[in-house]
DNA sequence: TATGAATGAGCTTTCATTCAT
DNA sequence: GATGAATGAAAGCTCATTCAT
């Protein structure tokens, strides 16, 4: 199943493996592609160290994958699907709990991933790619986007806000927050109280706040 | 002057023009580099084309940087002290209005630039590219926090929000917001509006917008 | 046999062929390398070159040998082993016998090798290669001494000379016997009796060529 | 009038400077080049750094030199002629004395050329840098041979011997001791002493010296 | 299917030489 | 005459990709 959805998102390849031992040896590629991508880099690696790293000869790459940037493509897709978060429930409790969870959530997942420097490598080579992601962020930010409505129209978020603006916000920290780029860790909590002060008026977070409290009691 | 400081930050490579005619190629081939690397990428253009694009030979790239990185170097470099934003002075108005003139102003540097995409194909593979962009965000958040800080202390912040935290909210929203990445772009209005709830009390916005309608009239 | 010193000697580089293809393939190289190499000069020859002469791409090239030097080292050591001259035995019989044998000998060997014009363009700028022939010549150097010392406390040899001066002597004269440098070739029959002059007191010599005629009849 | 056999020997040059100015660049250059050849090798050399260490511009070089190589050229014959000994009078005295201070003042003179590790360099790729020095040497063989053949008529030396093979030993013998190549330095009595056995029959020897000796008394 | 040797276009860089000033 | 910036051919070397085995 993940297979035929890979193939339709990736386009056409030379080879649809059958035989399991064809299945280990793509993952092999693959997983030796991720690695050597992360550790050295998209350009410095090359297609002949994936294979020896994957202890398959040069040519049974391209048994697998019509070139080096398949091989990507396929690491990007597949993990893609797992950075989507679950659509928060503003309402089901301390909205910088939640918060807070979302973001530990998403940290750790983009932990998992870690393709994200790669991906920035190869983003001005590659259109496609480029489409590709904006689209995974286009479903991020519509799942954010729908939440933040409903709680909207229950009077739970400002609502001279753009709920679309909040989303893109929430959706930007999130991210930039799971790279540890600055340096300088991030303090989830206060980032998550900060995010809660940009979203809900005080009233409405002290509100969910004790009601939270209520409930835990 | 700016010439001065900038070969200071650079290294003096291969020689320094004195004449004017090899300044204009110099700035020529800048320009070309710039072009070329903001429309092809960095890897996917080379000296030669470089060279090509600037109307010079091969060998005349050699004779004015050491290589491509040196040219990309000095391309960031000399962008990147444009891209310090004043330090705010929150209380001098409304704030939400601040933001938004910040926003636009911090867009249009930026789009001046618009070497971010370079910059960050060459990140994993540079630790010293890396390094220099490190500095200058930390520059710039030490700006931001210093603004916040003074505001702080006369209860114009939230209390219970750390500085560093905000300013690094405040840093990534700017960042992003200039970028058109995600082809959404952004209302500025509602971004400043966003940005204004995270960090002030509403009253003290209330209290600051209403001064500033004041102070018009 | 051979082979397992050589590569000991060279360094194992890119990669040791194992498959008889690519052990031909190397050779051809090895021979188009050594034939450029005498004919046009080591500087005037390009691996690219090379490559083409021995029918196989540049590429290939830099399968088989780290660089253009490299190539030309496992000539040189390979074939600096086969200039090694047996030990000579002076006392054997007619020593402007043995040494016009000797003579013989050498040129055959050295017109076989001929890289000594090639050797001694690199020789100022590669230490390596100028150890590696120091190394050479000090063998020969002890091979010839050690003789000359045992004929010499028989009384075979002057007493009034260094072994090493005339072992050094003996050498330089093989040497250049053998390159035909000056264009006029030299004559090895007159070249061994005005090295025995030089060895040997005239009445040893006397002695020794009729021991040697009573032996033969 | 240096000058008119230069251009005789090298061909015809871009320019014949008559200015003083201009002679001190030439020889400025011809100096440079040659220190420049000695210490780094020809081909390391470039024409730039050698108009650069003479403190001249790169372009200047070309109106003095047609290239490197004619530069070059102008090194080694003008100091050819430098080398050629002295036609030996070998009934003067003791031979081993004169060898001994033709040796001597042989190293001395090509201490003072230093430019034998280039011309070697050049030699496979320069034919007729070939030619020139082959010719220097028929000049120094048949000077060496000529007073051989003197000699030989008056019986001093071996009868038979060809005047031509020893004077090619003697040759080789003094250009290799000369050189320090081997790193074991030569003792030149020792070499001289070998020579005169080489070329002289004991009782001549022996008879020559006892004469230089009853002359010195 | 799997192999890995072979390919060769193409990149970076150098430097002898020219030529506008 | 002198300058030194500009030239561009050519070298060394890499690596994505092909293909004979």
């Amino acid at each position: 199943m993940r297979n035929g959805n890979d193939e339709n998102l990736v386009g056409s390849f030379p080879f649809v493996p059958r035989q399991e031992r064809a299945v280990k040896k793509k993952d092999a590629l693959l997983q030796s592609g991720r690695y050597l991508f992360i550790t050295k880099g998209y350009e410095n690696t090359t297609a002949k160290e994936i294979a020896a790293h994957a202890g398959v000869a040069t040519g049974t790459f391209y048994r697998y994958f019509s070139d080096k940037r398949q091989l990507f493509m396929y690491l990007v897709k597949d993990k893609l699907a797992n950075l989507l978060p679950p659509e928060p429930e503003w309402e089901a409790g301390d909205p910088e709990q939640l918060l807070f969870s979302l973001l530990e959530n998403y940290q750790q997942r983009l932990y998992e991933v870690k393709l994200d420097k790669v991906v920035v490598e190869l983003l001005p080579k590659d259109p496609d790619l480029a489409e590709t992601l904006k689209e995974a962020k286009r479903n991020m930010h519509n799942r954010i986007c729908n939440g933040l409505k409903r709680a909207q129209e229950k009077g739970h978020v400002w609502k001279d806000l753009d709920p679309s603006a909040i989303a893109w916000s929430v959706l930007v920290l999130l991210e930039n927050a799971a790279k540890d780029d600055s340096g300088q860790s991030i303090d989830f909590r206060q980032l998550a109280r900060l995010i809660g002060r940009m979203v809900f008026p005080p009233e409405i977070i002290k509100r969910l706040q004790s009601e939270q409290q209520a409930k835990s009691e």
